[in-house]
DNA sequence: TACAACGGCCGC
DNA sequence: TGCGGCCGT
């Protein structure tokens, strides 16, 4: 059995990018006097205005909630117009009775093929992406490293920075010398070359398309897509490796990718576990016990910020036309998770 | 409170 | 392989 690569010192570059308020952006671009204006697209109208699907940043000041109309109904249509009388309202095209979403997906191609320029790219949603950067990342360290860069990307300069102090002085300056820092940890070095990578990404994006996003930039899907959502609009956050289980530690169990629904709530329940930072405290056995070999094995590593689920490299969202069957995604996940035990 | 969805993933 | 449950959007 060949020697596997502890999860423990995974050096590889990922970054999930999240477009902000995406079929908002879409409309936009299209019917640009919607700029700047609290905006919402809404599906179906004709019951109470219709389902909330995306929320400008302007609207959501006045209290515009987005809403998934086939569950649980919060916000619609028409509570959007009394909490924000000047709300734009666009309405999803429908195709045969249905909504219909291809203008989005065709959006988010166009984004995604931008991304892809840099490394393997996983399309997660209609507006979500997983990119891979560490071979980007490698070759930048080795050949431009941020150290010694002459001229740094002022937009690299806007990020965030997991965990940095920003109690007195400088944002700009802390972060650029948290990116720049040639005594750094290899690992967050690498960490340093994405954020430079992904920022030049990202302007690229808005210049192609005019679309605004935000990314967070760590070692393993997980942490990206953690990170990604802390700050948005249009800003990005890398995680170092030192900072992750400060993020963890106090993070709501239910927050967690895939602890949202019935096994979030029977590991609050049954284990009494209600931050992730309190699932530490069992062992591997233990969870393995409750829920199983792949998921105990796999609580156990994310409560230790391990995550080793690959990008997966599809770019489309649906796989229709290849008749093409591989046998299995599914066995490299379950090893790769598996492996710091062999 | 359901009402009006859809695709990916997983285990059986 | 197909189907149902689960999950997130």
């Amino acid at each position: 059995m060949p020697v596997a690569r502890p999860e423990t010192s995974d050096s590889r570059v990922i970054a999930h990018v999240d477009m902000d308020c995406f079929y908002v952006q879409v409309e936009q671009r299209q019917q640009p006097n919607l700029r700047g204006q609290p905006t919402a697209v809404v599906q179906y109208n004709s019951w109470k205005g219709g389902g909330l699907i995306a929320v400008s940043y302007e609207a959501r000041k006045f209290g515009v909630k987005r809403n998934i109309p086939w569950f649980s109904s919060s916000m619609r249509g028409d509570e959007a117009k009394q909490v924000c009388p000047q709300i734009q309202l666009v309405q999803v095209p429908v195709a045969r009775g249905k909504a219909d979403l291809s203008i989005y997906r065709d959006a988010g191609s166009e984004v995604v093929s931008i991304l892809a320029r840099k490394g393997r790219c996983e399309r997660a949603s209609i507006d979500e992406v997983y990119l891979d950067l560490t071979d980007a990342a490698q070759t930048m360290l080795a050949e431009n490293p941020p150290e010694s860069l002459e001229v740094t990307n002022e937009e690299v300069l806007k990020s965030h920075v997991l965990g940095l102090s920003l109690d007195a002085g400088d944002v700009k300056e802390k972060v650029r010398e948290w990116l720049h820092r040639s005594d750094a940890d290899q690992r967050d070095k690498l960490l340093a070359c994405g954020a430079h990578i992904v920022a030049k990404l990202r302007l690229q994006v808005l210049k192609e398309t005019e679309f605004s996003c935000s990314a967070g930039i760590a070692h393993n899907k997980m942490l990206a897509k953690l990170a990604s959502g802390m700050n948005k609009p249009a800003q990005q956050i890398v995680v170092p490796f030192s900072s992750v289980m400060g993020l963890l530690q106090p993070l709501p169990i239910k927050k967690m990718k895939q602890l949202g629904g019935k096994l979030g709530t029977s590991l609050q329940i049954d284990l009494g576990a209600n931050t992730v930072g309190d699932l530490l405290q069992f062992s591997e056995a233990k969870l393995q016990d409750h829920y199983g070999l792949n998921t105990g094995t796999w609580l156990w590593n994310i409560a230790r910020g391990i995550n080793g689920d690959e990008v997966e490299g599809r770019l489309l969202p649906k796989s229709h036309g290849s008749g093409k069957t591989f046998p299995g995604p599914r066995a490299l996940k379950t090893i790769a998770s598996v492996s710091i035990f062999s």
